[in-house]
DNA sequence: GCTCAAAGTGTCATGACGTGACACATGTCG
DNA sequence: CGACATGTGTCACGTCATGACACTTTGAGC
């Protein structure tokens, strides 16, 4: 497993699309990224559940109203960047060379994305929201509720790539489905068993590997 | 579970701890009884969102106070029935011949009691709590959620149990709660493709098998 | 049978989440 | 500037969930 991260992403050159945003826009964008912010301090402060909607729109002086425009709850302003971090995974996927085989190419774009987000919460950096995320979704059942759901939906996506490496037929072909969905398991496995000390593992990363070696093994021999 | 169907469970001979119920407890068991079918009738009447717990409340004539005073929230009235069910898994694999690979235990206990569920909703019954609460999770992502986080929280004890039959410490050693939560995995797909028609699955019974030979074949070779 | 304590219930109050309606104000564009 | 679109505040409402307290039923002991 490669230890350190090449650069990842050469983001698709797209052909200009950015009808240069006018103020609007970006009062708009500074407005949802100062609720982001004002919402994961006050979870890290007090807690998902001890938060409520009406103090994160307080401390960035918007009603409660316009956070609900902006996020469709209170799970979603906390689910969002996990939401990012999927599709960051996805990505990183869909890229890889395609004589690896399905499970070499999750996990390598799984284990390096981890990597990566655990290095960015360490030198003295407060506390990444990928660190507070996970704090959050230890403590609050009806959050890891949530992320699991959203996770599931997300699946449906992570099944079509899938199928596409392995040449198969996601409507009739169980099997890109029940991959996705093992590797989505790899990954609550692995955040689990970090948050929780299961396992010893120093790390996040070091979980996943260790799940995802699981998977590799299989099943059947026990 | 079966609404009839009494003691499908030889209960082991426990040492008379049956104080003959009087008749509070009576009372009481018929309260919950009837809330669990006024609760089912109406979710299948009306779906599960739209139904509110006031409706549940009064179509057995107890304050809406009372029926918290029996079920958690929404939620748990809906999912205790899959509690049960879980445990009736967890049951019938811990009791399969221990020479039975774990896969296999597990594969051969769960198909067994969902043929049984689903034997049971057959011939004109009007709707089993087992068909009704697939529609309900099909229906609503709050539900499902709600079902797949205690399902995750069920797999501790699955955890333990595969683990006793491997022979293995699940303190320290993954395999068993990655094994547990595979299994789960089999369970959740196999149940989203028969909701939604994937693959062309006849009953779950038969997505459930299908999703099982995939833990069985391994996703190494992909 | 009577009394008393425990357990179950109803009522009221409260708080948080989430949504619809409508008016106001702030930007965008001709 | 003026017209229009878009974002925001305010108000009202419905639902879920919980705490407090008083009232009733039940079970148990004498």
């Amino acid at each position: 497993m490669a230890r350190y991260n090449p650069a990842m992403t050469a983001p698709a050159p797209e052909t200009v699309p950015t009808p240069p945003p006018g103020r609007r826009e970006r009062k708009k964008q500074a407005t949802r990224e100062a609720l982001l912010d004002a919402a994961f301090r006050l979870f890290g402060e007090k807690g998902y559940e001890a938060t409520t909607v009406e103090e994160i729109a307080d401390a960035v002086d918007v009603s409660a109203r316009t956070f609900f425009r902006y996020f469709a709850s209170k799970e979603d302003v906390a689910l969002t960047t996990q939401e990012e971090q999927f599709y960051a995974v996805l990505d990183a996927f869909a890229r890889r060379p395609p004589e690896e085989s399905v499970l070499t190419a999750i996990r390598t774009a799984g284990t390096l994305l981890v990597e990566a987000l655990e290095a960015d919460g360490r030198d003295g950096r407060p506390m990444s929201r990928f660190d507070c995320l996970m704090r959050l979704t230890e403590e609050s059942p009806a959050l890891r509720a949530g992320s699991m759901e959203r996770t599931r939906r997300k699946n449906d996506e992570m099944t079509r790539v899938i199928a596409v490496r392995m040449g198969a037929d996601p409507e009739t072909d169980l099997r890109p489905r029940m991959f996705a969905a093992m590797a989505s398991t790899a990954f609550m496995v692995a955040a689990e068993a970090h948050r929780t000390g299961l396992g010893g593992f120093d790390s996040f990363a070091d979980a996943l590997d260790a799940a995802f070696e699981v998977l590799e093994t299989g099943f059947r021999d026990y």
